[in-house]
RNA sequence: GCGGGCGUGGCGGAAUGGCAGACGCGCUGGACUUAGGAUCCAGUGGGGUAACUCCCGUGGAGGUUCAAGUCCUCUCGCCCGCACCA
């Protein structure tokens, strides 16, 4: 199935020898199926691994086989395109791989929906049709590195990282309350859960109490956390996107003994400083010493019924902004170790488990939501920081204070300032061993299992004797079954299928069970852009001295929603392979480009708006150049693109005027010559400087700043150049400059349309594809001018222009304006404060 | 609530603090044409004028500056992300 469909009877590129004769009409049909064999025939894109050339590894997040491509793919990919066909030229060695995420939900669900159809069936059916889209686009991608995450070939590969991880107590196996999606029938990591619904079919999510694969990406929170700096060429909103995800706060864990019991709890706090003002303790209402609190206590059945109710609470009820904070009392008291004080335990609705210890502190004078609860409850309110001026009064104050001042009531520390407060107290704790600094991160471990068929099988056996023992690696992969049923059970196949359950122990031999769970997809997509440097290899994940040749990525293009999701993961594992050697980078991406959305009528394009627009019908009308130029020219690319039938056109238009301007004049343009005798003057020395500011601006659009639509614009500006020029007296015009502008008009257009300019170009009489010129650089003489038009401003408004030469020095420039009659009379009977040249640009006369 | 982004013609969008509106779409007029939804030419922010580089204009209000769409302060509106995080 990874196989490139080969086409024998090609032609070869020598074939073109001939010169190639141009049409009268621009027809985009048999020009870009033409090239696309061609370009396939000759292996136009096929990348050495090691070459003289530096590298370049330019990637777009590869697609999962949903079934065809949609306007967000064209964008994307035409992007990278553009990104990895101006780098070829510019010279680089440029690693553009493609791949297919395959594993994952639909097709699955596609197969219980139509029958009997086997997910890998569905699955390699949408890769074929989306392959064979992406080769109409004509994106230059060297397709013998094509990769499918649902191939054994390459999730042998992922079951071998995930031993890997075993091996180094990275993965590991817990039971805890995990996101269950009823709807997809399995559970799902925090990062795919919003606003408490599954990410992708929106179903609420419910939570279970299972025993479940993790990853310990919680121990590089730091690194994860540090290294964000390290990534100058993400944007901003990414970069901050995870540092919230990661979480980092600073604080202390103080140990509260529990009256009565031989127990203690530990509560997180960011504000140690506070620990005086403690008025009442709250637990999350699961903490496991809840039961014993309350097991004699008269308040033990409501508080249970409680617990219950809660603990059934869907995720969003549970954690939506307006739910009402519900505590009660446990009847249970623990004590502050900093004074001695009997405190009431309470448990509450708001307190988390999950984060931190699942146990909190009271402080309702410093901290809003304490306060708020305090008042609902009549709790006291005490106070334990005082800020310069008038004392706080509990009784009267209306909301919490949370900012600078000094400790007071609080024994030896009164008197400490907040921030100091802090380091003292912790320090007297870890002194008397009550607590400790600690840093808490927000993000949690990564839950990996998935009880679904379409998958990687996790490679691990468990054994009534030897326990969990991992599959040997000569094992892999572990294969997923063919013959298995596929019916809305709610069940995975895998667990129902006894070929695959049931297999020996390799340690002991005797009759075991396998793992029947499945890996998270995001899991096979943290390492794709490493296996694309050996993507055939079966002895090894990759081989060192490729990956370290390509990688790191240099340039990343792909939706923001991935921002935490596959960014993070791909980060952690990364990192991962940093430590255990199988990599030098520390980070997979150097450079990363979000794309915007692209919108039909202000709207996402969905199936249910019914505003979708389908690149086949696009590609099938216009052709594969113009699709392209249109989403790279209507809007930079981070931004939301908002579909136009008639900008669509525009740029069609703007292909056949660029075809009727090169088209008529081949035979003239074969005959110019290819150099200057002397320097052009007049008119041709204008058609040459626009020529090479078309190139200059082009080049900095295309390269540096990612703008392709001002780069876009810049070549229409010159395609209109060339049409005024072309009006001109033949006795005026000189071939060789007419030449030399519709050359680099071929050439700058040629990553934005690879097709027609690949047809112009071998029509006016070149051998070699146009996609393997070199870049051209401007001459910076020819776009020297001897005369500039300045504008002279009075008070900061144009009044006057006047042509200048260009060498002119600012003082010069001052006289000469002021020389002008016209600024004479403007002036007349004003004082001229003061004037100001800018050169090349204008003078500002300030006058009273 | 916190964080980030964005507000410019009829529309998509251009403008290292230096001529606001490049380029494209749309629209208006004209040419060519049996025809035009092809192509070419001209015009196209608003207002005023016989005319003119006359006035106004980048969501709103201030400020910095010789000069502000651009920098600063406040404010309104929209979008996105996170959200009882202790």
């Amino acid at each position: 199935m990874l196989t490139t469909p080969f086409c024998d009877k090609i032609p070869k590129w020598s074939c073109v020898r001939r010169i190639n004769v141009l049409k009268e009409r621009y027809d985009f049909k048999e020009i870009e199926g033409k090239w696309q064999k061609y370009w396939e025939a000759e292996n136009l894109y096929t990348v050495p691994d090691f070459s003289q050339r530096p590298k370049y590894y330019c990637l777009e997040m590869f697609p999962y086989p949903s079934g065809k491509l949609h306007m967000g793919h064209v964008r994307n990919y035409s992007i990278g395109d553009v990104v990895a066909r101006f780098k070829t030229m510019k010279g680089y060695n440029v690693l553009h791989p493609m791949g297919w995420d395959a594993f994952g939900l639909p097709a699955e669900n596609a197969a219980i929906k139509h029958g009997n159809m086997h997910p890998a069936e569905w699955t390699i059916d949408n890769i074929d049709t989306m392959r064979e889209q992406l080769k109409q686009l004509g994106i230059s991608y060297d397709w013998n590195r094509e990769i499918a995450t649902c191939h054994p070939g390459y999730y042998k590969w992922t079951q071998w990282l995930f031993l890997q991880l075993y091996k180094h107590g990275l993965a590991y196996k817990k039971k805890a309350a995990v996101n269950w999606c009823p709807s997809c029938a399995t559970v799902l990591a925090n990062e795919q859960v919003k606003e408490g619904s599954c990410e992708r079919c929106k179903t609420i999510v419910e939570k279970r109490e299972l025993e479940q694969w993790f990853f310990r990406i919680t121990n590089y929170a730091d690194r994860l956390l540090d290294d964000i700096k390290l990534l100058e060429g993400w944007p901003e909103k990414v970069k901050i996107m995870q540092e919230n995800w990661i979480g980092r706060s600073e604080g202390a864990e103080i140990h509260f003994p529990i009256e009565g019991l031989e127990e203690s709890f530990t509560v997180f706090t960011t504000r140690p400083d506070t620990v005086y003002g403690v008025t009442y303790m709250v637990l999350a209402p699961e903490h496991p010493l809840v039961e014993k609190i309350i097991d004699d206590k008269p308040q033990a059945a409501e508080i249970r019924e409680f617990v219950n109710n809660v603990r059934n609470l869907s995720e969003i009820a549970r954690t939506a902004t307006d739910a009402e904070k519900i505590g009660l009392f446990t009847g249970g008291y623990c004590i502050n170790p900093m004074n001695g004080e009997k405190v009431p335990i309470l448990v509450a609705n708001y307190v988390l488990l999950e984060y931190g210890t699942g146990a909190v502190m009271g402080v309702p004078a410093h901290d809003q939501r304490d306060f708020e609860f305090a008042r609902k409850y009549n709790l006291p309110i005490r106070i334990v920081i005082q800020p310069d001026g008038p004392d706080l009064d509990p009784d009267t104050m209306a909301e919490a204070y949370s900012g600078d001042g000094k400790m007071v009531n609080s024994g030896p520390f009164n008197g400490t300032p907040k921030e100091e407060g802090i380091k003292a107290v912790i320090n007297y704790l870890e002194e008397k061993k009550l607590g400790r600094g600690v840093v808490n991160f927000r993000l949690r471990d990564w839950l990996i299992s998935r009880q679904r068929y379409w998958g990687a099988p996790i490679p691990m056996i468990y054994c009534p004797q030897c326990g969990v023992v991992p599959v040997p690696e000569q094992d892999l992969p572990v294969l997923l079954p063919g013959n298995v049923e596929f019916k809305p059970t709610g069940r995975s196949p895998l667990a129902d299928s006894p070929d695959f359950v049931n297999t020996t122990c390799p340690e002991c031999g005797k009759p075991a069970r396998r793992e029947t769970d499945t890996m998270d997809t995001f899991m096979c997509s943290s390492f794709y852009y490493y296996r694309y440097t050996s993507p055939r290899d079966e002895n090894a994940v990759w081989d060192r001295e490729k990956v370290n040749g390509w990688l790191p990525v240099d340039q990343y293009i792909g939706g923001v929603e991935h921002a935490i999701l596959h960014l993070l993961y791909s980060r952690f594992f990364t990192k991962f392979l940093y430590d255990v050697g199988l990599i030098k980078n520390i980070e997979p991406f150097t450079n990363l480009l979000t794309q915007g959305m692209v919108l039909k009528d202000g709207a996402k394009m969905s199936k249910s708006k019914g505003n979708v627009v389908s690149p086949e019908e696009i590609v099938a009308t216009y052709g594969a150049d113009t699709a392209r130029l249109f989403i790279l020219f209507a809007a930079p690319p981070e931004r939301d693109l908002e579909w136009s039938d008639q900008g669509v056109e525009g740029c069609y238009r703007f292909l056949h005027r660029v075809w009727r301007l090169v088209a008529p004049m081949s035979e003239e343009l074969l005959k110019a010559p290819s150099g200057f005798d002397g320097k052009p003057a007049g008119v041709n020395r204008e058609m040459r400087r626009l020529t090479h500011a078309t190139i200059k601006k082009v080049t900095e659009d295309t390269g540096n700043r990612f703008n392709f639509n001002t780069a876009v614009s810049a070549i229409m500006e010159l395609v209109n150049g060339l049409y005024q020029y072309k009006e001109l007296p033949e006795t005026d015009r000189d071939p060789a400059v007419m030449r030399e502008a519709v050359e680099h008009l071929l050439i700058l257009l040629a990553p934005f349309a690879p097709h027609i300019t690949e047809e112009l170009w071998a029509g006016i009489g070149h051998r070699d594809s146009i996609h393997r010129q070199p870049w051209p650089e401007y001459d910076p003489e020819a776009i020297i001018e001897d005369e500039i038009t300045i504008v002279v401003q009075l008070n900061g408004k144009v009044r006057e222009r006047v042509l200048v030469p260009a060498d002119i020095t600012p003082d010069k420039m001052k006289e000469l304006v002021l020389a002008q009659p016209r600024v004479q009379n403007m002036i007349e009977g004003k004082q001229v404060v003061k004037v100001i040249p800018v050169p090349g640009k204008l003078v500002n006369i300030v006058v009273k």
